[in-house]
DNA sequence: GTCTATATTAAGATAGAC
DNA sequence: GTCTATCTTAATATAGAC
């Protein structure tokens, strides 16, 4: 039988894991993984660079963490839009405006998730994460094709396609931080339409 | 008036470049990025490290050139695809296919290009050449919603959307390696059709 | 358990011999 | 102009004090 640490001792190393990431969640809003050195984040939490390898095995870890507990919470929320009433096709739809939407409304973190350059192990997790997403997206995706809502296709290509048409689309405005995000959820809901093949796109 | 090297030196100097950049490709289309380290590189050139930074002024900057010399082509010949015949359209499908079949030709070396985890400077080039890539779909697309062809748009977000879902189709079957490659180009043309919001999908 | 101060270390980069 | 051998360095990672 493995040891187990006693309760209240998991919970501390949770806790402190947690405050750690969390610091690294404010100063990837602010300054994106270039700001993200395991010393700037100590700092960030208010403690000494040692005490974060309490929690983290490294910098390539906490780098991958941070990425996979923020970008999780996405998946979460494009994976809810599943339940949603309605067509395949709008519930893509649905899945897409949501993502866009929380992406704009945190420009420099969602830049820094998306396509920053940064440490290979978060492209390492991009990769990881994109074929999640791809999956979710698939699923409906087959759903609307066996219904025959959906032309026949390969639900993967289309998904793994729209995740990154998705994501392509959102970068520039993301880096410019300038550009006017008000056009860019409707067209990327009128791409998202009109590539699943549906036959109301135009009704977007 | 600037100092020139004599043309000869010049054109030593440049060979020598060439030899290393050819020997880097050589490299990553076996090994991708995690096998271009410096050393390496000097060993497949068959030069010692300390002279390839006769040519380049560090690691980055060489794996930048080498992705930078590899895209260019590609660029290249998404770019000649402008000046066929026949609707926006087409040639913009055209290009998606040119650009697709091109990379599962070389897998390896693709994927290296596309999505591996790799230097951040890395990164930052495919930032750069995605755009470029871009600009090359929006004015095709332009011209299309300037003839009536395809309807109201923004030329760059479609285009956009367009680079990022090509990439994305393309990583998943170059990454397996083995996942049949003979269904993704139509598929991902008629995802292209579709999604430029023409009426000759179903024909393609 | 946490901090400070130090050590590591793995590439990358360079200097000097030939 | 090229090589070998050395050195730097920028973090990261750790050890030992408190």
């Amino acid at each position: 039988m493995p040891y187990r640490r006693p309760p209240a001792v998991q919970a501390r190393l949770d806790a402190r894991r947690d405050h750690v990431l969390e610091a690294a969640v404010r100063l990837l809003s602010r300054e994106g993984y270039g700001g993200c050195s395991v010393a700037a984040i100590a700092a960030e939490a208010g403690i000494s660079t040692g005490s974060v390898y309490q929690s983290f095995a490294g910098k390539s870890e906490l780098a991958a963490a941070l990425f996979r507990t923020l970008v999780a919470r996405e998946l979460e929320a494009v994976a809810a839009c599943a339940d949603l009433p309605g067509t395949a096709a709008h519930r893509v739809a649905a899945a897409v405006e949501i993502f866009a939407s929380r992406a704009l409304q945190a420009p420099r973190r969602a830049f820094a998730l998306l396509a920053e350059p940064a440490d290979p192990a978060v492209d390492t997790e991009r990769l990881v994460f994109r074929r999640a997403f791809r999956d979710v997206y698939a699923a409906q995706i087959a759903a609307g094709v066996a219904s025959g809502e959906l032309p026949p296709q390969s639900p993967e290509l289309t998904a793994a396609a729209l995740v990154g048409a998705i994501a392509e689309a959102l970068v520039g405005p993301l880096a410019d931080g300038d550009a006017d995000p008000g056009e860019v959820i409707p067209g990327l809901i009128t791409f998202t339409l009109r590539a699943l093949g549906g036959h109301d796109a135009a009704d977007a």
